[in-house]
DNA sequence: AAAAAATGGTTTCGCTAAAGGATATTGCAA
DNA sequence: TTGCAATATCCTTTAGCGAAACCATTTTTT
């Protein structure tokens, strides 16, 4: 591997006029700079990035950590697409993502213990359990974070804008003419309750009134817990006409405890979901659903953290709201007409 | 951050001494490493690993390339599980993974550079372009690579038992009783040419004639495509009774195809597809598949990867196959009945 | 002659490999 | 048993890895 030594052995300089030509330094006449930038460069020289941060103490890395869970994380097309887009950022302005996780390595090390061992500048929270202490001694800790989808009082949060999302749906299911309409909601965080606020305005704001009974508990990308709980609902007397699921993934298996009870969608219950992923437009029938804007999440959450990275005078902990779309697809029916 | 310095000067021994206490030394006493260990921990010592990575010209890093564009790479469910899998192997091992690109920061360096810059160890190269010059380049340079489901002469491969799945599914086709079978590959590659293979083989193999204008050529992963194709099949005069879909993604494509021609799937037509993934097995009706198991098929590539990073001279390239499972959906329809 | 511009020398980041030195332990012939 | 070399044990010193910051020096310009 050449290095700015051989360089300065090749041109008779020294190392630190090398080291300043290449780093587009001030005080380095414009000659020297260009022969040596040349002579780099016909030579194969690469910067070595592990010197460079020993250095300077920055690795131009930023860590991310994702569910390890096996049917999380990464293989949900939700974090999958905004890590994604994430990295398209990060890309250009040449900071590296690296896989962060508990349990690292033969020491099995914490999360926070592995940022630290990798040096990393900034760590992305996608999906995970920020319940855990590991996820607490990151919030902690001295390492900017920005989280996805979840509020932590010192750390920067880029999320859908859920409540306002949740009400769009609900908007679009009353026009229909829907007044019993049962939610089920993932696992409590402060992600469910401003989902859960935005159903509630909406409901009040139409003057529909709200069954208690038809609040129910499930949990995030669970087949299994929304099919089981789905059951519940269509088992009891009165039975809705719409059914809010947690999430896409989740109403494919609400909707298959209704085609199993021999509903038929939307005919007879009519069905929405929360994400947009792909599959949602692709199935028979489409669903109806709120797109969350993966795009923008993984740019805005790039754009914020090495913001952070860079200016840390200047940024501060916020809590940054992305608009989505509703999609109309055709798992909710027209009670109207 | 606490450095060796720190607990050197603490404890008052040399640098050199912590160092060998903590990395396990023989020439140190039990009592030294006792004391050097608690006190690093107490001191909350946390090695760096540029410094080491500097000294010993190892990072414990991996390099992982998918492609960037749009809904294919990480978003798409085969590659990301693969990589979940991957990780998970490494992880106990002590290597991160970073992702490396082709065009990545302000020089735009090319893919081998990005990796020569970070110094990885090694190369997993998962889906992409394997036809363009920055992969070509990888493939030719002096770091260990692995990659999956594309044939490189000059390197490792993990990938599904192609052939034997595609002949499998024609194995469950033809004794079904479909005889008219149509078959849409993805673009040409060595993988494409094995199921092929398979296809041929396995048609042969029970005398079912073979239809050469019943070739087609689309994409992988491409749902416009498939279904395109898939209209083109079903618009000539003699028509299948089954259809080979490239992947289970472009099923979906080409399932629509056929119920928007008011086709009924799979009293009308039947299909098959082949990767296996979740949706597969929740859209109604069930896809009748080929499962690639890409648990193991992640699990071998990080093994056999760190084992040609560690034991260079033990290892030598070789094409790893690794055996997947029929999925017995409901879209291929019984005929014998 | 003073100021500005260009270049160089040296140290430092944190770590480890290799060689070197001090002390204790053993081997073994006298 | 004694004496002294051989050996083992444990630790220190030295020497970088590659890059960049800092300060010093030389050269050029005004």
């Amino acid at each position: 591997m050449v290095s700015l030594k051989d360089i300065a052995k090749k041109c008779g300089v020294s190392i630190a006029t090398v080291s300043k030509a290449l780093n587009d330094h001030h005080d380095i006449s414009d000659a020297t700079k260009e022969r040596l930038v040349r002579a780099a460069r016909e030579m194969g020289y690469f910067p070595n990035s592990q010197a460079r941060a020993l250095k300077t103490n920055r690795t131009y890395n930023i860590g991310v950590m994702f569910s390890e869970e096996e049917g999380k994380g990464l293989s949900q097309e939700f974090f999958a697409r905004i890590i994604s887009y994430f990295k398209d950022y990060c890309d250009n302005l040449g900071y590296d993502l690296t896989f962060v996780s508990s349990g690292f390595g033969k020491q099995k090390m914490s999360l926070y213990e592995h940022c630290k061992y990798r040096n990393v500048d900034g760590i992305l929270l996608t999906s995970g359990d920020f319940t855990s202490p590991d996820v607490f001694e990151v919030i902690n800790g001295d390492i900017p974070v920005v989280t996805i989808d979840y509020i932590f009082e010192s750390a920067t949060t880029v999320m859908s804008s859920n409540e306002m999302g949740v009400e769009k749906l609900v908007d679009y299911v009353i026009k229909n003419g829907h007044t019993k309409i049962a939610y089920i909601q993932g696992l409590y965080t402060s992600v469910t309750k401003r989902r859960l606020q935005g159903f509630f305005k909406g409901c009040q704001k139409h003057g529909v009134e709200i069954n208690p009974d038809w609040i129910y508990k499930a949990d995030y990308h669970n087949l299994e817990k929304a099919y089981i709980v789905t059951k519940q609902i269509m088992e009891k007397d009165e039975k809705p006409t719409c059914i809010f699921m947690p999430d896409d993934y989740s109403a494919l298996g609400g909707m298959r405890a209704l085609t199993d009870m021999g509903y038929k969608i939307p005919e007879d219950v009519s069905v929405v979901g929360f994400d947009g992923i792909s599959y949602s437009q692709l199935m028979n029938p489409r669903l109806t659903t709120y797109a969350q804007d993966t795009k923008t999440i993984g740019r805005l959450a790039a754009e914020k953290l090495i913001n952070m990275i860079e200016q840390p005078e200047t940024s501060f902990t916020e809590e940054i709201v992305v608009e989505g779309e509703l999609y109309e697809g055709e798992t909710v029916k027209d009670l109207t007409k």
